[in-house]
DNA sequence: ATTTTGTTTAGTATAAATTCTAAATATTGT
DNA sequence: ACAATATTTAGAATTTATACTAAACAAAAT
């Protein structure tokens, strides 16, 4: 089965490390590379691909923007995001916005072959856990990215907490009381059981700059 | 020239990119993997390596003890740190424990391959940036690693604190006051020239959780 | 319609963290 | 060797944050 993959990650490691695995696994196929969004546009402009393996942190990305105008180009294609964050938290929103799949890079050769052979055959590769986080999305149940408990208001107070803010400036900031914040934190806390900021901003998972 | 390198590593994108990078580029070289700690020293003991390219993060692993240990088994083999972390902060403590290079994972093809031939050549392989750290940390100078800066002490309850630990658990802990560690804490924010955790934690960079 | 549950708000009392000051000890400079 | 500087420690006073309680209101459930 003769297929043509792209894989798009600025990271030569690993653009060649998933292309040495596929082509490892599926001998027939042809394995192209780009490593920012211009280049991916031309190419699909250019050649007829089946699969895009595409990192959500290339130079030049606009993250869910892109695989709209990707799927604009060539409307069969199927895509594969792979990236460090994790699903739980950042899998979703590519997944409504029309990608196929969501991939760590973490990820094992096994579940990297296998995810790009389902992709291929079934149209689509989830996991259990994206799954479950589409529908407790859809459904309104417990959902699996933390943040999604929390309403508006908590959801505003997080956000200053990661930002460094004390107290004082949320309260602030906000024009409610200092014990006012501190509820909402106790709530905040309470709801993602956790203890301190520390845990919020590892929970939170905020790339730290200089990650994959 | 015939060169036997060792790749550890234990994601398997990173692990196969950096062999295929290699294998193109030096054709006669062989090239093995191991994913964790004890694997290599298994392997270490049974063949005989010139280089290990070693990603500090390996299950099992022991940061800057690994050097040593390694060195101890075979006391010629180079050994080239591969890591996430920028060299600012995290190549020094290596480079003095013994290792021969700090290699960044976002490198380039050309970096990576230009690493490996000059660090088989001449026996290391140090950009200027780590070159002018080593020096600043040997003339006392102003380092590029702010956690120079402090004291042991500090570098001590710094740990305790991007751990999330209260100024009471870290009391506790260390056997001193309350007050003592507000003090230190003060004195560590100055030196750093930050203003809360927040501040601390995205300073020095910590890995949260799931990056490579 | 009305109970139930969750959100947003705050006051009082308490706990935790910081500031300021300062002493003993270590380290470095000349 | 002695002065200058930095580290580690802590008490007293103060500031900041939390726990507990609770009211007003909104949303959801039965």
């Amino acid at each position: 089965m003769q297929k043509e993959i792209l894989i798009v990650d600025d990271h030569v490691v690993v653009s060649s490390g998933v292309s040495i695995i596929l082509g490892q696994k599926f001998k027939g196929f042809n394995i192209y590379t780009t490593e920012n969004y211009n280049q991916t546009l031309k190419t699909l402009k250019s050649k007829k691909i089946d699969l895009i393996i595409l990192d959500i942190n290339i130079p030049g990305g606009k993250n869910t923007d892109m695989i709209h105008e990707l799927k604009s180009i060539q409307p069969d294609i199927k895509i594969l995001i792979f990236s460090v964050y994790n699903e739980e938290t950042h899998a979703c929103p590519y997944i409504v916005a029309g990608a196929n799949g969501y991939l760590n890079k973490l990820s094992t050769k096994k579940e990297i072959t296998k995810a790009v052979d389902t992709i291929l055959k079934t149209g689509s590769y989830l996991t259990p856990t994206i799954l479950q986080s589409l529908i407790d999305n859809s459904t309104n149940k417990e959902s699996a990215n933390p943040l999604d408990k929390l309403s508006m208001r908590q959801k505003e107070i997080t956000e200053l907490l990661i930002q460094g803010d004390g107290n004082i400036e949320i309260a602030n900031k906000l024009s409610i009381q200092l014990t006012t914040v501190s509820t909402h934190k106790n709530k905040i806390f309470n709801k993602l059981k956790i203890k301190n900021i520390v845990e919020l901003i590892s929970l939170l998972n905020k790339p730290p700059g200089l990650n994959f």
